[in-house]
DNA sequence: GCCATCAATATGTCTAGACATAACCGGATG
DNA sequence: CATCCGGTTATGTCTAGACATATTGATGGC
């Protein structure tokens, strides 16, 4: 760990400036990520106390402590009171996951993006489904049918629900320009999504829309919004198997930035 | 917002004894946050300055500070100086994804877990396969195939190489009796790891091990593991189409204690 | 009208201190 | 032996104030 050799009374303002522009905290928390990620601080070790800290880079226990509290935000540490603060062991629960916007995962693939309305209708949501069911409403929705493809070649065929209670402006909206995703986006503000992604197999009339054989591989991908407990919408995405992959990535959040 | 009338001279440890337990800062973020995700705040919204909640709450900017910082943290507000904070629009692009640990998904569906070994060698890694140089190793690996079951029935199929430059102990362990996923779990540090996500369709050895049928739809997870750049570990699990459903949530990360 | 300039302002960062709290440690007690 | 009880310690929370910085909105010159 470098010694700064910040003359303490000074203050830390003088240290900002020689730093070179980056936050103290900030190069704190890198200096002492860089020792995790480079293994040489095990899983398990002890990490240095905030008074260390403040002897090291002649800060307050509120700097050293912010940066500390960077690192236990990220997963990199974990701390104790009393006892300190530790390596955290990386248990991979969980990574990030980038869902596709496919008009952009579409274009970045240097794919010219189309969008086709195949059909909507208003109607009342029975409780028949599971999936419509998970929406949690009862009421009239909204059911849509649209196609993505890209260079031409369908991409994506699409099935989803608008619960007219939540949004009623869909009624309005004009599916056939707007593909309802993006119509979403705009006009309906969300607080919770959940995503399932699991594999199946094309039947009939879903291979013919996607240009493929019945009976062929796919990646479904099915999406349940609400704001605020009340169920907005449900989107079914059906990909051929070899158009479409996903990608998680497990990256400590606060060190992306640098 | 609720004024929470502390008396500002009585100082903020008075008011976080009445508000039971829960610090001050918390209780502001919490407060936010339930206006954003009711709707009521929309997004674009002004948030208020952080001397408003100063006023508001009777606190130092610091703890106002840090209340929004934590909400800007999670995705929920976006702020810029000068002009303040605002209700961020969720854009969805990415959401948490949970890894199955399989022998706890097994478990937590109530079936018995099982693992058998199916063969592993050592062999020089060439840079024939593309999933195998994303590994970045060009030396020495442990090859390794194993299977997953749940009741005795094939649950994954699970193929994998070790960089034995980044984990020589792996020729020692015994992976008949532990798998490598749990083996690698506690003797190897990792920093970082990709997953990617795709359908496919089963070959005939893959269907004779999963109790399938060749040219059923499959699940295929495939992840790569590195600790500080060097790669350590590659795997792909397959998973028969009925089997397996990954589950990804968007959630506010910061709340998820309360 | 357009652009450079400047002051105002909200956030960003930091300090020096304080009290609160959980947890570990050692010692005393049953 | 086990168990309870303080003291100690590191983190958790908070205050009151300060200077830094980016950006906005207004002003004035061209």
């Amino acid at each position: 760990m470098s010694k700064t050799a910040g003359s303490k009374t000074a203050g830390g303002r003088a240290a900002l400036r020689r730093g070179g522009g980056v936050a103290l905290h900030l190069r704190i928390s890198a200096d002492l990520a860089a020792h995790i990620r480079s293994g040489a601080w095990p899983p398990g070790r002890k990490m240095p106390f905030e008074h260390e800290l403040m002897d090291s880079y002649g800060c307050a226990r509120a700097t050293a402590s912010k940066a500390m509290e960077a690192l236990a935000a990220a997963g990199l540490v974990e701390r104790r009171r009393r006892a300190g603060s530790f390596v955290a062991a990386p248990r991979m629960q969980s990574a990030v996951l980038e869902i596709p916007e496919l008009r952009a995962e579409i274009t970045a693939r240097g794919g010219a993006y189309g969008y086709s309305l195949l059909g909507a209708r208003r109607r009342e949501l029975d409780a028949g489904d599971a999936d419509e069911a998970l929406l949690g409403a009862a009421g009239p929705v909204l059911e849509i049918h649209c196609l993505h493809a890209s260079n031409g070649r369908p991409f994506a065929l699409e099935a989803r629900l608008i619960n007219l209670a939540a949004a009623p402006e869909a009624l309005e909206a004009d599916f056939a320009a707007v593909s309802p995703g993006a119509w979403l986006l705009d006009h309906v503000a969300w607080s919770e999504a959940e995503h399932r992604i699991s594999a199946g197999t094309l039947g009939e009339a879903t291979a013919g829309a996607l240009d493929a054989g019945a009976g062929d591989a796919c990646l479904i991908l099915r999406r349940w919004t609400w704001r605020a407990g009340e169920g907005v919408t449900f989107v079914r995405q059906t990909f051929a198997a070899e158009s479409l992959e996903l990608v998680a990535r497990f990256e400590p959040r606060a060190f992306r930035q640098a």
